[in-house]
DNA sequence: CTGAATCCATTAGGATACTG
DNA sequence: CAGTATCCTAATGGATTCAG
């Protein structure tokens, strides 16, 4: 048991960061991105933030890097094999949200798109 | 989509904590605990954490307390039906750790009993 | 375009002491 | 026993600026 806690753990650390999820889904849905592309899509974060996020999910194996070593910098971002593996898990957290949360609570601050 | 990420926003306030899961866990086995039970069940957590991470659990309806108004005071947790169905996510979460996270960097803190 | 560095505000959680 | 109040530290994330 104190190794599932163990493990718990280490999946919430990948997974929460205000935008990670963001980041995977459009990964997932996209295939592959750019960081001005992924900066675009997810309106509100900050540069810095963004960064931050993609570095952490690099870390973790969730996220491929490459860099095309082009004068003009270009880096494209997608999922690892581990990354497309987390994508059920985070629906399962959605889904059970959907059916469990109380909707009024969660209704103000949809992303303003 | 959006919907979607309110949704896991939810959900991730709802089970992140650090002491949470430690709680659900021990109250679903249990079936009801007692306020001194679980801060001697679950070691190193401060008094005043524990009582946080209980009144964030009663606030979402994942627990319910009962106060048996007596002279020696005595208060009792347990889950309610919503705590319940959230145990399959939590089990969803350890078990993907359990397959996708390196057990060499989470063998370090297990809980010292 | 990509990303690192600095400064700042907010929050989570621990140590401790106090109340009924 | 159960809970609250105060103080403190570490970590997250935003704003901005600098660099390659």
């Amino acid at each position: 048991m104190a190794k599932y806690l163990n493990e718990f753990d280490a999946t919430m650390q990948m997974i929460q960061g205000k935008w990670k999820i963001m980041i995977l889904y459009e990964l997932a849905e996209a295939g592959t991105s750019r960081f001005g592309k992924l900066h675009r899509y997810i309106k509100n974060v900050s540069h810095k933030t963004l960064a931050n996020q993609l570095h952490q999910l690099e870390e973790d194996e969730l996220i491929s890097r490459f860099d095309f070593q082009t004068a003009e910098p270009h880096v494209e971002y997608q999922l690892t094999a581990k990354g497309k593996s987390v994508i059920p898990l985070l629906d399962a957290i959605c889904d059970w949200g959907d059916t469990h949360v109380d909707h009024a609570l969660i209704d103000r601050t949809l992303c303003d798109e």
